[in-house]
DNA sequence: AAAATTAATGAGCCTCCCTCATCATGTCCA
DNA sequence: TGGACATGATGAGGGAGGCTCATTAATTTT
């Protein structure tokens, strides 16, 4: 212990590092991040955030209102990385039961591989009153519409049935994965993004096909050459001899 | 006021009523269930709620563990009068359609008939770890379970074709209906669960039907296509760009 | 009527969220 | 180069609310 401590008792202040805005926020909100995923959002305690973020608790609220505050904007930031480049993967799928597949799967996967965020999300952002204000609310709008825009593509087509309300689509798609992952985010057991969305989509695509367009087993039958034409085209583009010979399938 | 009051400063303890543990315990927590009804559970405070059961806060926490404790308690009470003769009313329905609509239709109304009690489930009861353990999770596992049943019962018949996950049905009955609802929960706007029931059932009845015959002409292309599909996947695994490209037909 | 039992009390502890007066540091300009 | 200024950062402390426990008092038992 140095002489100054000891006899005067008078801590001496660390070093203070002052940052731009932009960067203590950026750091506040990966450490932010890192604890409210390992310990939920009510066990999350701001004195912990702002030791682990090298800095005090009062210059924590000097960037963000509030506790909740920090939470939404973290999920916000999370969650427009997960968006990036949505579209550009949706653009090369072909065909509706392809295209349905994949953005159920899409969304299992994500859900997958990062639990603990989408509980924040799903737990404790959501019941919020101030949901509605949220930018997640907002983006998550702009996804699910891109799904019940591959439904209205259908219907328009003929391929699906008409007069089906698509707000009741996106509630059984979004609603069927929510309550699918239910035991998973609290850690029972594991699930298959690739099963789960196989059975979902099934019974989504099923339950508004047109009647009598394609059944039984040339239903399956179908969906499957789908899935292996779908697969040829994009690997034949890689292989210059296979383009060459089979041109462009997918016209 | 009283002189001895002023003189002394001394408040007299008011008249203290003892009541058995059970009367106690069901006024505590009929006025807890008023309480987070008014206010979630967050916004709920126990001094408030043994301010109005006229009791003090210490009784409170002589019957329920905590605040949590308290909630799990109200909420079963809830929930299993809500149950009663659930079974009862199912019986007098026949047809599959008919019964499954009477299962989602039910589940609609009860919480179109008490919307808060079930914010508290979906929000904030079954978000907890302890849910599991909960006799809520229970009940609704045997509630759900009967839906299923009816099912089944399609699926034996004939009626619906086999092979689905039973998992998978019940997530998109109950997950649609909860995703459908999420909006009025958060006290935006109302629906109909004659409508909502009406929309779900159909995609749900659709999906799980079995379709008639395959069509004649349909039957041999189909052959066809499946025989040249099987033989291009096989000789897209001797190329390794497209078989690394490719990998698990099934992402 | 004394003893035993147990309902009920309420002061007060503890943990967090959040505020604010104060201090420190980096920048700009004379 | 040094003083003024803007703003980053501090940390003590206020306040709310969940929860505890030693004490008090009503009721029952002996």
């Amino acid at each position: 212990m140095r002489n100054a401590q000891a006899v005067s008792n008078i801590q001496p202040r660390r070093q203070i590092y002052r940052l731009p805005r932009a960067q203590r926020v950026a750091d506040i909100m990966l450490t932010a991040r890192a604890v409210f995923r390992e310990k939920g959002y009510n066990d999350a305690v701001i004195a912990e955030i702002a030791l682990r973020a090298g800095v005090v608790e009062g210059t924590v609220y000097r960037y963000f209102a509030g506790k909740r505050d920090l939470l939404i904007k973290v999920v916000e930031h999370w969650y427009e990385e997960m968006l990036t480049d949505y579209d550009r993967q949706l653009h090369g799928i072909r065909g509706t039961w392809n295209r349905l597949r994949f953005m159920i799967w899409r969304h299992l996967t994500v859900i997958h591989n990062d639990p603990a965020m989408c509980r924040l999300i799903f737990n404790e952002l959501r019941s919020g009153a101030e949901y509605r204000e949220t930018a997640v609310f907002e983006l998550n709008r702009e996804y699910t519409n891109r799904t019940l825009a591959i439904v209205q593509d259908a219907m328009d087509s003929g391929e699906f049935r008409g007069g089906i309300p698509l707000r009741i689509v996106r509630d059984m798609i979004y609603g069927g994965v929510e309550h699918h992952i239910w035991a998973f985010l609290r850690g029972e057991g594991d699930f298959s993004p690739e099963e789960s969305a196989d059975g979902i989509t099934d019974i989504i695509y099923r339950g508004l096909v047109r009647p009598g367009a394609a059944i039984d087993r040339g239903e399956q039958a179908i969906r499957r050459l789908e899935e292996v034409a779908e697969r040829l085209e994009q690997a034949s583009a890689l292989v210059p001899e296979i383009s060459r010979t089979i041109g462009n399938a997918s016209c």
